[in-house]
DNA sequence: CATTAAACAGACAAGTCTGTCTGATTTGCT
DNA sequence: AGCAAATCAGACAGACTTGTCTGTTTAATG
């Protein structure tokens, strides 16, 4: 198994493509970026790539999932710190600033990869697995926070989430997630004193 | 001039290739329609595409000022019908459920083409101007009905506007234009309210 | 040391893409 | 009728795409 042994590239060419693949597949596109430029950029033979994946699909369907699992673990040792339900409601708006005013920030990959034409069941799977996962977070965090209606809460937290990724990204504006979260707390206000 | 002649094919190649454009680029996306298959659907000869537009960007351009144009058209139209500033704001939206709910609906051909990968710049130009119209549409009818802060309720328009769009297309989520419209409504109130 | 598995480099096939060009045909107008 | 502009079909260049395949080299393990 894998002990210490080469000083760099000890990394095995599965993660040295995975690395390559969301960086490339992220700041382009799926479409407009081929193997070749994966597999120049993981420093990797073609032929391990398709003896590692099988094909392109399946390495953009790694390269979703692998963004799913890291904005997991993110969102969930964030909001950690948070004391309550309302607070970790408005805190998930609070890590998408940050994430949203980072240099890279190229909007959800999720959404582009879904909007991108045809994109194959693999893809809409990924896709909508991450989408699901998060739409989940904002209903039961609603409903612990004791909201009337945690679904309505979570669909206009979801409105406001998405938006602000498309203004972030196409209108490069860097206080669309800021004023999503303050339109987050208006809404969560409202739910919560309707309850 | 054009007086009536061939019983069809009586558009011009300009017209029929705009046309082509207009379902190809929407129904799919920018790169993966080739040019082969826009002059096919035209009925145009390829030669005729590089006469009239120069080049794929160029027509990629033309495609989507055309589409600005006509949504301009179509919402200064159904908004004629409504009797105020607050209701035009909301009017917005009930055309956009409208359009959500057809059948070929595959969300804002402005933030899609913004998004796929490093769009030239006349892409990127032809995108700012249909967005910045329709927020500046939000921010002039949120000035006339008397909001404290225009801009910043236009901004929250639109963070509703990009999201239901997302939403309805990647989650074919029919129900999201309703649900922004009437997010739309709690927060005109607000702001109306806090005058 | 020997064996097995993983990764290597790179040619190749078969298809796609944009854009150019030639030369024939159709059309509009006077 | 005759002329000029528009449009036609389609070959071609050159670059790109995904995926396959051959054969070599490296690495871990019994």
């Amino acid at each position: 198994m894998n002990t210490t042994k080469s000083p760099e590239a000890r990394r095995s060419a599965r993660q040295r493509l995975l690395d390559a693949a969301d960086e490339l597949f992220y700041e382009g596109s799926i479409h407009t970026v081929g193997i070749d430029r994966v597999i120049e950029r993981a420093g990797v033979a073609k032929a391990s790539l398709y003896d590692t994946f099988g094909s392109k699909e399946a390495l953009i369907q790694a390269y979703l999932l692998a963004r799913h699992e890291a904005r997991k673990l993110r969102i969930a040792d964030r909001l950690a710190d948070y004391p309550g339900p309302r607070e970790r409601l408005l805190g998930v708006f609070d890590i998408m600033r940050e994430t949203a005013s980072a240099p890279r920030f190229r909007g959800c990959p999720f959404s582009r990869a879904a909007a991108e034409a045809a994109p194959s069941a693999g893809i809409r799977e990924a896709c909508d697995t991450a989408r699901s996962w998060l739409r989940d977070l904002f209903t039961s965090l609603a409903r612990e926070a004791g909201a009337a209606a945690p679904e309505a809460l979570a669909c206009q937290l979801m409105l406001l989430y998405d938006g602000a990724s498309v203004s972030a990204h196409v209108d490069d504006n860097a206080s669309a997630a800021a004023a999503a979260r303050a339109t987050a707390e208006q809404l969560v206000e409202q739910a919560l004193a309707a309850r």
